[in-house]
DNA sequence: GAACTATACTGAGGGAGTCTCAGTTTGGAT
DNA sequence: ATCCAAACTGAGACTCCCTCAGTATAGTTC
């Protein structure tokens, strides 16, 4: 329930400030995906080469350089969900979206958590992304029904808790048995209809 | 992949220990449940009237802390596991034990998450409690596939999965609006077998 | 190319938390 | 009354978070 517009991380106009927030960026993302969401900042900006300060400066939250991270991948998730807009059999693009879907959001231990938020915090950097993906996701979730592939109560919202947890429970075992597809099929073969058109 | 034997808190034979161990492990559940499983440790002690080295004395570390919390609510579930196995109606059993461990798995923020470790890691003070609800969740299962009601794919582990991603995102929302009810509903219906005998 | 200034960088330092251990106290047995 | 294993204490070393006063410099202007 923060409040008040989230700081959006932006790509500095000084040379010099470029190459730092893209040293500081790519340091995060090794980071991350090493030691999870909670990855030590003093840590980060050292792999940087700058010090804590600078840091600071460019995201002045852990949320800000989550956030920076993971745009791209929550971009392509939103271009790759209007692409499938345009496909013939809804089920197999919604199908096609959420296993995506599921794979960035396990990018990193503590990812998921820290969207699940930010699809209802306001307050928070990755909202903006968030919504956009929930807008997205929601489209192909209403074509599949109109196709009477999936379950016509399942609501955009139980489709991101589906999702959700999809990704936690994948995250949860990473690196090793990878218990998420077989978890999202089940979740799927869940959602379509008990009576296909005959 | 923690190795050795883990520590699993045991009440001490000395007056004054059992007392102190006792208000260690009150003032832990309200801590917890307050502030979710990484709740200040230093903060536990103060409020239970004892100093940091008696807590690290009784619980070296923090997983043995929550295991002691949350051992008795296990063991619960275990219970009532074996007293639903003789229920005529093998589904609604599994429902009702599925909605009860949700519920527990969930009675504070991140212990879904030590509970998923636990059911793997053998290493963690969880471990054992989480086996004993591993076997008597796989009966449930078992007798509702034997009767003909889940599909007879699943496995344990699997259920396991569902279970744990539904009290994550249960604990998400916690305590505001409360998202598990359906997105457990929505995993039973999903799993039940689609062409019921007639 | 010198002067200027907004932008950017630095790192010491205060705060919070974890965990350890050398020294002290005490419950309960003999 | 004595004894000692069990239990307690809290200072201190460490790690991490985050801020801010002081310093440096990229890029602009003349």
């Amino acid at each position: 329930m923060t409040t008040g517009t989230p700081h959006i991380a932006q790509r500095p106009k000084r040379a010099d400030g470029r190459r730092n927030y893209d040293a500081i960026l790519a340091a995060a993302r090794t980071a991350f995906e090493a030691d999870g969401s909670e990855a030590s900042l003093e840590n980060i900006a050292a792999r940087a080469g700058v010090a804590i300060g600078t840091l600071y400066r460019h995201f002045p939250t852990r949320a800000s350089l989550v956030e920076a991270a993971t745009r791209d991948g929550l971009a392509d998730l939103v271009a790759r969900a209007e692409r499938l807009a345009a496909s013939p059999d809804p089920l197999e693009a919604l199908s096609e979206w959420m296993e995506q879907a599921v794979r960035h959001f396990s990018t990193f231990r503590g990812l998921v958590g820290i969207l699940a938020q930010s699809m209802y915090d306001e307050g928070t950097p990755s909202h903006a992304m968030c919504n956009a993906m929930h807008r997205s996701g929601a489209d192909l979730l209403r074509a599949a029904q109109a196709a009477g592939r999936v379950r016509p109560d399942l609501t955009p919202g139980e489709l991101f808790d589906l999702l959700s947890g999809a990704a936690w429970v994948r995250e949860q075992s990473l690196p090793d048995r990878d218990g998420s597809p077989r978890f999202l099929r089940l979740v799927l073969e869940g959602i379509t209809t008990r009576n296909p058109e005959p």
